[in-house]
DNA sequence: ATTTGAGGTGAACAAATGAGCACTACTTTT
DNA sequence: AAAAGTAGTGCTCATTTGTTCACCTCAAAT
């Protein structure tokens, strides 16, 4: 069953009742639907509605006006906090960056920015996010999929978060110096600390100053 | 002005139009609020939404069905502006305080505000900040002094994260509503879920679209 | 004693709104 | 070539829904 298989127009009829929901608080009539897409019979867009709610992405009540309700089948997720599989690599891909700071490592695909009110913290300007992958940080509260706030200037003492770089791997750890040896330390008991021995393959990209995270 | 004294009576109309528009995702019309308080004529329902309106609680839309909106006054910033003109940038102001732990009462004062880029972030411009107070959502990564994001708009499912207020206070933990009944748990193995029993005194603020910590 | 305001009834009415039908046009599939 | 799916028009029709009026009750204020 290939329901969810949705045409061009049913789609952007799906985006504005969403859009429309968002910005009204209350989802729109037939006809102002109607008037957006400049279909002038009400039965023109009640298809639309009939074809939506048969293929699961809207709920409609008979005979009650503005009874449009958009089902979330996407997420229907448990309560509980994922402790999933290991996954070893801390790989981290640029999201973006805040102003025109130092550049960072390979893949420099920009899909947004982050501004801090300058009254509300004293930010350098050369700060950018990165986004986590793995799980190695979760007791520090850090997540798969978070944004990570990295300035690039701070320099970094014994118990800070950092990004860090070994070798062509860019990873999260806090960062641990003593004894003339570098550590650096996951918080999750289910991985080891690293041991830097080989000076020449690591590099400090900046101190994690932020994390930032989206829900759904 | 005493505008924002409301009566008994009215209390309780807005908390179920507050309910409604969240288990429906719409407003209720005359007659289904007059059904819930056994009022039999819509004109009694209307005063009601009249005097919620002209206390500034509600907006209604004439001759519009179900055209209800619900006015955040409790919350609303009217020193912050959402949208900055120059960078076409989203601000999101930072209210007050939530409780994690036991329920505070939020405050109301400003703290600052973080700005968005819009084409990272595709919530509504009604969004606004709290900044946590307890330790009851560290296993949902959520600290103390991190701040959340929340849309007063998104209607909640089970799972979600919510910023909830229980009679006077106000608290974030996962919504849970099930068989008729809500709780709210949270996420520490050393807090109970609380169980709403009074519908009149509980009520939904907003969904937690994003969190925020800012480390130093 | 009178006024005022909150809260409510019952009925009537107009506007808003969803439902449905017959018919057209175009494209894709069979 | 025929059938099916998508998209739309114009037009009814029945409900739903907001608006309004005259009138009532009760408690608090004047």
């Amino acid at each position: 069953m290939d329901k969810k298989q949705l045409t061009d127009r049913q789609e952007e009829v799906l985006n504005f009742i969403q859009q429309f929901l968002q910005e009204n608080g209350y989802p729109p009539t037939l006809r102002e639907i109607g008037k957006r897409f400049d279909i002038s019979s009400t039965f023109g867009v009640k298809r639309h509605l009939d074809a939506l709610t048969k293929k699961g992405y809207l709920n409609i009540l008979s005979n009650a006006s503005r009874g449009i309700t958009i089902t979330r089948n996407e997420f229907e997720s448990p309560t509980t906090i994922n402790i999933d599989e290991v996954n070893n690599i801390n790989k981290i891909p640029i999201v973006g960056r805040v102003a025109a700071g130092s550049p960072i490592t390979a893949e420099e695909n920009i899909e947004g920015s982050i501004v801090i009110d300058p009254g509300f913290l004293k930010k350098d300007a050369d700060s950018f996010a990165l986004k986590v992958k793995g799980d190695s940080m979760i007791e520090a509260g850090i997540f798969e999929g978070d944004l990570v706030i990295i300035s690039p200037k701070a320099t970094s003492v014994s118990g800070d978060i950092i990004v860090a770089r070994i070798e062509d791997e860019v990873t999260v750890k806090v960062y641990e110096n003593r004894n003339q040896q570098i550590r650096l330390i996951p918080q999750n008991k289910m991985y080891e600390p690293i041991v830097i021995k080989n000076k020449n393959e690591f590099s400090i990209v900046g101190k994690v100053t932020g994390v930032l995270r989206w829900l759904n």
